[in-house]
DNA sequence: AATATTATTGATAATTATTATCAATAAGGA
DNA sequence: TCCTTATTGATAATAATTATCAATAATATT
């Protein structure tokens, strides 16, 4: 036996998986909380960093210092405003250009990332 | 009088320029030491703020924890591969098109970052 | 179903990265 | 040259993440 399903790993992404917000650790660990109050915290980072390994959760990274995590495996990019420091998903974005660029690279790339940063449309 | 101009400050941007790996602040501040053995850490985290403000350096975002630097203002694509954790540029990849869809963009894009993720050359 | 094995957990300590504090220094205008 | 105050170096404080370890629980074996 390698590995095995814990009730909490299953908490903490169902629970990641239904907010639409990229919380970062503390705040996945809040909501997590609520619905079971026993799950630790560093239990959190352990399963994060698991389902990550596994693929089904990804890393975002933003300027802000901390990381956010995301269970959306649909292809998009993030934006973060320098200003009221929201972080979210643009859908309109079209990365097939990327995409084939990567499929044809002498490099093994996994995975790519796209980060606009700049001043969202309610802060300006 | 706003700003100051100190030698610190320009030691530091030389320094970063120079290298053409993109070193953490750790490495970066040992760089430095070697140039000037009295500048503190502090005063690294300081300058490095200040000169991603001014837009003449750029932060690079990775899975591994800690931030990396870039003084190099050309466009381009980081790589990081995930076996020997090298950090490089890749300037063979086009983003034109993501250029004009962040120009056409209904927020105000101030900057965007492309990281690729996977296995590099070397490592497979 | 009962048992044995060991991956995982929760609590907490340790570590690491970054930021804040503050007296001393030095940049640059008067 | 003097004055003002932004910046510095040293260090303390904070925040994020990882390591430790006995207790628990998932699951393979009996």
């Amino acid at each position: 036996m390698n590995t095995r399903n814990t009730r909490q790993k299953d908490i903490i992404y169902q629970t990641l998986s239904e907010m639409d917000s990229h919380p970062t650790i503390l705040e996945l660990y809040e909501a997590v909380k609520d619905r079971d109050a026993s799950v630790g915290q560093a239990t959190v980072y352990r399963n994060v960093s698991k389902l990550i390994e596994e693929g089904m959760v990804f890393k975002i990274l933003t300027s802000d210092g901390c990381c956010h995590y995301d269970a959306n495996s649909r292809q998009h990019v993030h934006f973060f405003c320098n200003h009221c420091h929201r972080l979210f998903d643009l859908y309109d974005i079209d990365l097939k250009f990327l995409d084939k660029q990567v499929k044809n690279s002498k490099y093994e790339v996994d995975s790519f990332y796209v980060l606009f940063e700049g001043i969202c449309d309610k802060c300006r």
